[in-house]
Order: structure tokens, then sequence, then C-alpha cells
DNA sequence: TGAGACATGAGAATGATTATTTTATGATAC
DNA sequence: GTATCATAAAATAATCATTCTCATGTCTCA
């Protein structure tokens, strides 16, 4: 297992803290109040390999930036077309598409994921006042 | 709607002629053979315009680069985890999905996508002649 | 304590995409 | 048919996210 440095320790931490699941630079602004001299660099780095080995979750979502989960139970997510945030959505996940999708390829699958596009609260807000 | 110009056709015939669903650097090279003086731009121009128009369709799916689909009916996908192809999976699609789903999120739900992950052929039989 | 392994910060490099500028092409009015 | 105008294309520059490089710093454990 790799080991806990301080700034691995605090982004694990701030990555914890929030339900949506922010990039890699959000994630940057948030540990950079608490570590003011740490480097975009650093925590693309700690994010990879805190990912590849199972601490969290890495969100290969639409958008053009990755995003990170500190969830890493399978579930789905849902994104907001606007804005692109991304939060989970609690429905149970459905195992038996895969069965149903290894019937009707070549591949060898390794796992699914559900993703629903949608508005999210804010956004549908901000429309609102958009329109009058 | 737009008009269908000599690059325009041409790029969507080459990407109807294949059922891998190619990025816009790929196309750009199908559509080389036979329009050699085409720019890059001009196939992402058009592919963006094109998608605007409902007339293909661009896949938000995971890995760095965007993917297009000539096939705009609804439908699923599955992505090499090696060499990042995307498939097509011809199962059906679940539109119970989005009820459930509507109930558990104050999002309002626009649509879905699933996405499963796994070793095309050709990985498979690479992976094969790799560990001999 | 000191050598080797590992991690960090800073900034350069890369790759995908988008924007801008210039040139070409086609449609329309005269 | 030619001038005019709009649209599209090609070339190139700019941008954005991410990864890489490297000099320096910090652990670990013999």
């Amino acid at each position: 297992m790799i080991r806990l440095t301080t700034q691995r320790q605090i982004i694990l931490e701030e990555l914890a803290k929030v339900k949506t699941h922010p990039t890699a630079s959000e994630l940057y602004d948030m540990v950079r109040k608490r570590l003011p001299r740490i480097g975009l660099g650093t925590v693309y780095r700690n994010l990879e390999l805190m990912a590849e080995n199972g601490m969290i979750l890495k969100l290969e979502v639409g958008g053009t930036q990755k995003r990170f989960d500190a969830t890493t139970e399978d579930h789905y997510h849902i994104r907001c077309s606007q804005c692109g945030r991304v939060d989970d959505i609690d429905i149970p996940v459905i195992d038996s598409l895969v069965e149903s999708a290894a019937e009707s390829t070549e591949y060898q699958i390794l796992g699914h994921h559900v993703e629903f596009t949608g508005i999210c609260p804010d956004c549908q807000k901000k429309r609102k006042v958009d329109l009058q």
C-alpha cells in the first residue's frame, strides 16, 4: 500500500468532505486553502495513484474533465448538462445488465456504469431567472 | 437545416461506413484519403455542427477523446479499456431507469446512457500473445 | 548517520479541442 | 455574365486539461 503523506491525506479528506464529485482543479483549489504551496501536478499524480490503489474512484464521465469520488462502492451518477456538476443517483445497481450484454458481444466485459444527464437544481433556478 | 457540402457529405459517409465509433482525428485520417486537402478543424467544426442538428450523435464516453456515431437512435456502448475502441451493445434500452432515477434526485432528468467497459477481441488476442 | 527510495513543486511539454484569420466558393441580384 | 454578399474551408494560433521532467527535499532502515 502507498505511503500516506500529508498531501495525500489532505487530498483524501477534502474529497471525502463533498458529496458532488470534483475535478482535479476544483480539488486543487480546495486543498490549497490548507496547503497553499501544493502543486497541481501533485494533486493529479496522487489522485491517479489513489485510484490505482482502490482508495478512491476515478469517474470517466462525459464532459471534458475527469472527476473523482471518495466512495468506492459501485453506484450510478447524474451529470448536469449546463454546469457539468456530477452527483450520485441512489438507485440499485443492475448486475444483470452485464450478463445480458455478455451474450451480445465478443468483448470480455469488466463492468458497467450508468450516467444520467439532466439539469441540476441550481441551474433550474438560474434558468427561471433568465427567462424573466 | 445545414447545407450539405462535399466535405460534410464525405465526413458523414465515412462515419456511416464503420461500425466502431471513431474519434475526430481517426475520422480525419479516413476522410483525408478522399479529400487530401481537408483540415482537421473542418472535421471538428462539421462534426459539432452535425451533432447539433441531430444528424449524428456525439458520444461523451469515457477516455480522453470524444467519439461520433452515425446512428442517432438510442443505444448502449462498450469501450475497450486497453485501446479505447467503442462498439455498440445490442441490448434493449431500459426507459424505466429514467423513471426510477427521477424519484431519487432533484435534477430534471433529460436522458441516460449505459457504458460497459471490457476488453475487445483484438486486445484479448494481443494479451494471449504477450503472455507467451 | 547516510545511501537509496520515494515524493514534491515548478514549470515545460503534449494532446485534444476551439477560435481566429484569411482565402475560396457558391448563390443571388442586377 | 459580373458584382456583391454570405457561408465554408484551410491554415494557424490559442486554450485547456493532463502528463512529464527534473532538481530538490524528505523518509526509511540498515
